[in-house]
DNA sequence: GCTCTTCTGGAAGAGCGTTCCGCTTCTGCG
DNA sequence: CGCAGAAGCGGAACGCTCTTCCAGAAGAGC
């Protein structure tokens, strides 16, 4: 159970679902989660039929592209981690974290649109990416880049509600982020 | 301009309006904000074509029940002070308003959907619902009948919050406000 | 290479919003 | 009262959408 029932997916199965999932991310952020269907699966070029064999509900679609992202933008924190010293990972990172938020407007609005669909989505958000910030963050503190009483969690929320309230394309949103690292940095040097 | 033109609108025309706005009431707290137009028009037995004719758009229809809605609420806090004694007028237009919201959840989506044509509605909500609640508040007071220190504000977003969590048909909702409503009246008793 | 299974694509069915226009009904005036 | 002319009416028709379905194409295993 939870496997996919012991039958192996067939590669073009899976390269059409990668497809759709990438057509899925592109479009969502043009034209908002209703886009038609249509237009996705054209963008994926495949037909139709072959969407709905693969997300038979929509909003199969939707929690799948959602995931993927959100696997994606936790799987940076480490990469990130490795390339820079701990403060700019974390920096670097929060910026990464912003673009994510900032793509999703329209997500958001299906959230909270009570389609119980959609409940497990916030849980999968924060179990995924608390950890990915939470790693990033300790390193910065370690190393003194960064004060430390705050939880990733905050932080994450923070960032969230930043980027939501702005309509100017999400520069409002990523000049208050911009305010909030350095803010951290100053609780840093503050300490020090 | 605000009035109509200057010209004046068909009682047969008339008729229609009041007829669409009358289904519309019962087919938005059915089906949700979101029924198809035949439904409506079928409903109020006209044709889709008298629909757009008096709603272009679909926001208009939507806002035209709403402020129909808030207006029959308003109006009747002072039939109900005219009837009963203060405490019991508030009680039953507290529950007057608990059955007003209760009925538009679907309506609550549609306000936060981002559309800028629902904007004014909130406005429209409080300006006129919170003095029609302060004048049967300032009675009930006046009359020591529940405690003072609470404004029609306050009061109007407890028992919509209220309203809004449950699930139960709106059982849950009404069984809060109730213990709401015993809480005013027992701080009065304190206070005599 | 052959067969069996899975997957594919797009036609087709059903619904919905919106427009359009010939016909009906009302209103004001003579 | 009767008669234009304006206002309003209804629903067919168009275009777009979601969703289903199945004949044929394409992989997988032997």
């Amino acid at each position: 159970m939870g496997e996919n029932g012991g039958r192996r997916v067939r590669v073009d199965a899976q390269r059409n679902i990668d497809a759709l999932l990438d057509a899925a991310k592109v479009v969502f952020s043009t034209s908002g989660v209703d886009a038609p269907v249509r237009e996705i699966a054209a963008k994926a070029g495949v037909g139709v039929g072959t969407f709905y064999r693969h997300f038979p509900l929509r909003s199969d679609l939707v929690t799948a592209v959602f995931r993927r992202e959100v696997d994606a933008c936790a799987d940076a924190a480490p990469a990130l981690a490795a390339e820079y010293e701990p403060g700019e990972a974390l920096s670097r990172w929060i910026y990464r974290f912003t673009d994510f938020i900032a793509t999703k407007r329209g997500l958001a609005a299906a959230l909270h649109s009570g389609d119980p669909a959609f409940n497990v989505l916030p849980d999968y958000f924060l179990q995924r990416l608390g950890p990915a910030l939470g790693g990033l963050l300790d390193a910065a503190t370690a190393a003194g880049a960064v004060r430390a009483e705050v939880s990733p969690q905050d932080l994450l929320y923070a960032v969230s509600n930043l980027c939501i309230s702005g309509e100017d394309g999400g520069n409002h949103g990523r000049r208050m982020v911009a305010l909030l690292i350095d803010g951290l940095k100053y609780g840093a040097m503050k300490t020090s």
